[in-house]
DNA sequence: CTGATTCATTGGTATGACCTATTTATCCGG
DNA sequence: CCGGATAAATAGGTCATACCAATGAATCAG
């Protein structure tokens, strides 16, 4: 006899929430997006579409998507109410959006140089989407600033850590509701824009090649410049 | 015209949700208490299973209760750690004390660059008394791992940055009970203890010495340490 | 053009069937 | 009497289908 059993430990209704729930968190599918209906989602990935009805109660509940009966189904723009310590804290009117690029600065350094030791072909494959997506969006005069949330989450992800997965996915929940608003100036100034792009791509490059002293270096280039850009328009 | 209708229809599903919460939160069902079966209430409440099975798996979704395949439906104990971001991430066995580790190389080294610029007296002073507490901790033989997380918490302070106070607040607070009991075997042998006590001694002198570069660089040596010795370890 | 109606879309609920996991009861050979 | 195999009962998990309810767009009557 085999030793084994394929067991499907693992319930349909998990996968499903699971393989959302990422699209979600890595920015794939943004605030406002609608979800493909329910029946729809449930032949394309063969399962019925009480199992799917399942996985997306369950975002519901966790506040990621929001039910429109008769509309669809849309994913949510998140609510700093809702049990988010980094919410808390930013509520906090002496906390400005400078502290938050100084914790920035800390967080994403680290994951940058972990990113370069760690990441796979996925995983650079989503940074570069995320990049072409931004460089799309603000060639054609939009924002990209979601785009922007996609490529440091990929970063996130690459490091292969799962507290530091979570704690950026904290810290952008936050931040496509409230600071977003902020950056926004960042990006008014094309000239901005294309350095940012710049930044980027110097990041995606030392990652990509394997460089974790340069991502490192890059990135502490990167969000020293944001944090210039906020100092100079703040006097 | 004037205002009119709030009318806002609840959902089946709702009602039964909040029937259900309202039972587990005033303690009419306490922790290990098994829920009647779903085709049961769903009979015994006029509605159907699918109905019933939307409401509990929302409360699945919140830890409230637990599915147990071919037993039942149970209340959930209260786990502390359940909505907790960190706590969440830490629970995934595939969070390991070296993943934190890794985040605080990034948060930490650049709080003490920041408190190398911006401590003030009382701020040192916490320090120091952290640094004294726990020496005498040692000597006595104690284990010293709370003024160690003072210590700590103490640079966290005098980074000025409310935001980063918050989240290393809710790293320690959440992480401490499970993690530090890891930490233990750091603080078992006693040349491990000089160690980091001399770290500890570098890390505030040079926080004293309104020198960021030395701060950020011991923090980096002193962690860095710690990782290593988790990663003999465990080989 | 205005307003009402119709209809397609999409989430919400209801049944009923069958699958899978767990526990309990039963039966049978030794 | 015992131990293990078998069967039944229980309860959650999934599926398929039908219909209800809300929304919005297209259509039609005036």
């Amino acid at each position: 006899m085999t030793l084994l059993k394929p067991v499907r430990q693992q319930k349909i209704s998990d996968q499903v929430f699971e393989q959302l729930k990422e699209l979600i968190f890595r920015g794939r599918l943004k605030p406002g997006d609608q979800l493909m209906p329910e029946r729809e989602m449930a032949t394309s990935m063969n399962v019925s579409r009480t199992t799917i009805r399942n996985a997306i109660s369950r975002l519901v509940t966790m506040h990621l998507v929001e039910h429109k009966q008769g509309k669809g189904t849309f994913v949510a723009k998140p609510d700093p109410k809702k049990g988010n310590p980094f919410a808390a804290a930013m509520s906090n009117p002496n906390a400005s959006i400078y502290d938050l690029l100084e914790v920035r600065m800390g967080l994403e350094c680290i994951a940058a140089s972990l990113a370069a030791k760690r990441a796979d072909t996925s995983d650079i494959n989503a940074m570069r989407q995320s990049f072409h997506e931004m460089e799309k969006k603000v060639t054609a005069g939009g924002l990209g600033s979601s785009a922007d949330i996609s490529f440091h989450m990929a970063i996130a992800y690459a490091t292969k850590n799962p507290l530091h997965i979570q704690v950026m996915k904290t810290f952008y929940d936050y931040l496509s509701h409230g600071i977003m608003e902020s950056l926004q100036f960042l990006y008014e100034d094309p000239e901005n824009i294309d350095i940012i792009l710049g930044h980027h791509k110097e990041i995606m490059e030392a990652i990509i090649g394997r460089d974790p002293d340069n991502a490192f270096k890059s990135m502490q280039n990167h969000i020293e410049y944001v944090k210039m850009f906020f100092k100079e328009k703040n006097k």
